[in-house]
DNA sequence: TCTTTACTTCAAGTTAACTTGAAGTTGTAT
DNA sequence: ATACAACTTCAAGTTAACTTGAAGTAAAGA
């Protein structure tokens, strides 16, 4: 469906994450509101957040509806998937160091050339 | 020590990720290769690698060494953590759009105005 | 019509990555 | 010197997020 396996649909289902799904005869049909809460969920998790607490979050827009709660829920974990971006390009600088790093040993030992130094790489960066 | 308990780190020498710890004592003292290998522990695995292929990599590394093994595993998850920065920074804007939605709505019910629809935000941009 | 494939429920099992418990030792601050 | 916090080993326990098993139902294609 949302190329995940109905068994963690049902697993959302039974946390409460979605609910109130029509059928048709016995099986789901989810509504566009399903696919995008689906949507939200999947965005959610997959920037840190637990299912726990996307039930917190969710809890926030039933009955009424905690505004405030939410907002700042919402913008304290924009700031997180900022945080995370910044370390994920961070890694991403190291990994890339790595790899230049060891394609340059696979140079030297084939050109019988002195091999290179880590040191020299830890600070360097590549694109 | 590296912000890590020591429990993990005991962890990850069980799994073979750290190994030949010299001693103070009966305490381990890290020398500036293992503090090395341990941010690559910690960047490999905050990128999404298992321990078990960070054990993978690492015996690549060993007795001699299969350095088109090394490339080729590092050129793949390069290209893996790409991806996690695109994905990323599409859930970021997903957040935001959120974000800006709730404190919409916020504002909506302040002064009295229409509510507004989260259709008009599902392609929206902000920073 | 028959068969296959994907669904259905419910309970129980799995996996990765730690974490905790128990029992003992040691380097450092008072 | 004496306490005490932080280390030590080893085995066992925990947690989140699924996943699998068993047993049954049902829509869609040959």
């Amino acid at each position: 469906m949302y190329h995940l396996p109905t068994t963690t649909l049902r697993y959302y289902e039974d946390l409460g994450l979605l609910y109130d799904i029509p059928r048709k005869g016995n099986r789901r049909a989810y509504t566009q509101q399903h696919l995008d809460r689906l949507g939200s969920i999947c965005c959610f998790k997959n920037t840190g957040m637990t299912l726990s607490e996307l039930q917190t979050l969710f809890s926030y827009s039933e009955h009424g509806g905690d505004l405030d709660k939410i907002v700042d829920l919402l913008d304290q974990h924009c700031q997180e998937v900022d945080e995370q971006l910044t370390l994920l390009k961070q890694n991403q600088q190291h990994i890339k160091r790595k790899l230049h790093f060891y394609q340059d040993i696979r140079t030297a030992e084939q050109t019988n050339t002195p091999l290179p130094d880590w040191d020299n790489y830890r600070s360097r960066t590549f694109h």
